[in-house]
DNA sequence: TCCGAAGTAGACAGACCGGTCTACATTAAA
DNA sequence: TTTAATGTAGACCGGTCTGTCTACTTCGGA
């Protein structure tokens, strides 16, 4: 428990810190960059040239890869969704793979000092209206988590409604610990739960 | 139930159509056009350009009022926070003013064709990390939603705790709402809310 | 070696951004 | 009537924004 799982799958490498191995191709170290400034920072916030000098590219590499910055923003949200579902599943099997490895795999996230909530909640409510792709691809990304939850329940039980209602619950925990309360976020989050498999027990 | 009390308490008034009347003040004005345009495209995305026309003032007023940008996105955030919660009490009484009141009141937010989620979620995944304050902001709406909550439930359980899991519930509903799934929203709320129900019974 | 893909440096454009300022007009209260 | 508060019209500022473009270099595969 030492070394957490999300440090090595979740956290955008530094890019000086590569550039003295192998360098990433351009493509890739736009994609990363954009993806630490557009969670830490927000997306309007962060302007090209931003990018552009911490990718250590310049503009015509930028706009041969991504057209234009709203590609690069759905390319951001595909990139995110990928590390962050890949991280969440490995942590769940570190925890015994269960509804019950959900809370300390939402502790091990949310102690993270890069932390900043859902992406793609903060970017549906920046960019919600403006972009409806942005929309679009956070209900995707929220049915691939409830597919994943829906893998840690026993056969023996309304599974679709149940991960449907543990995804809110995680949701609900996910926007708490962002406004800066994340251990009553854990806590309501047990709770939930607890009141789902109570629940359960009864069906 | 036809005409909803959303309408009447979180709507702002169209300026064009109040300007037949009794003129607001220019704050009162700046104010309300701010709410619906920080609302519905987002806070950065919307210049003081935009509000100050819209409003019908001049900069000089506009910045007598809001000597920045920032105090102006409090301001939102603060008159926000009172017309939600006003209305949202008012509604919660018209459905019966206990815990099962929640849904239906959800419901008519959710369909109400202004609807962006929370204003508060929004902004803090938008402006979070910029300015502190929008998420000092966020946990005070939030506390207050609780203590709403809180008056809902029966004397003889953890009220304090309930309200904190149902309160989480309620986001969780939302943001789905938010991203497109209203229904599924209310129906995965409604679980959670049984599942606490289930919970209080055994205690 | 040649060629195309990919990359570099850096300048440019128009629009938008938040904020400052002058000069003048209106309104309400003393 | 006078004065202060409040409001108007509109110009201006420097900076940032997204995107376009020229000229040149590097790299890898045929």
């Amino acid at each position: 428990m030492e070394r957490s799982v999300y440090h090595v799958m979740m956290d955008t490498p530094s890019n000086s810190a590569v550039m003295d191995q192998t360098k990433p191709p351009a493509r890739e170290r736009i994609l990363r960059t954009a993806h630490t400034l557009f969670y830490r920072e927000g997306i309007r916030s962060t302007g090209v040239d931003r990018i552009i000098a911490e990718a250590g590219v310049t503009k015509v590499t930028f706009y041969r890869h991504f057209p234009s910055k709203n590609d690069l923003i759905l390319a951001f949200l595909d990139y995110r969704h990928r590390i962050w579902i890949s991280w969440f599943q490995d942590a769940l099997r570190k925890y015994g793979n269960n509804l019950l490895a959900i809370a300390p795999v939402l502790q091990e996230w949310f102690a993270n000092s890069a932390f900043r909530g859902c992406a793609f909640i903060n970017a549906l409510g920046e960019m919600g209206s403006s972009m409806p792709e942005v929309a679009q691809r956070t209900m995707q990304h929220k049915a691939e988590l409830r597919e994943v939850i829906d893998g840690l329940l026993p056969e023996n039980c309304d599974r679709e409604g149940l991960a449907g209602a543990v995804a809110m619950a995680i949701d609900g925990a996910v926007v708490r610990a962002a406004w800066g309360e994340p251990a009553e976020a854990i806590h309501g989050f047990k709770q939930l739960i607890e009141g789902m498999r109570c629940l359960k027990a009864q069906t």
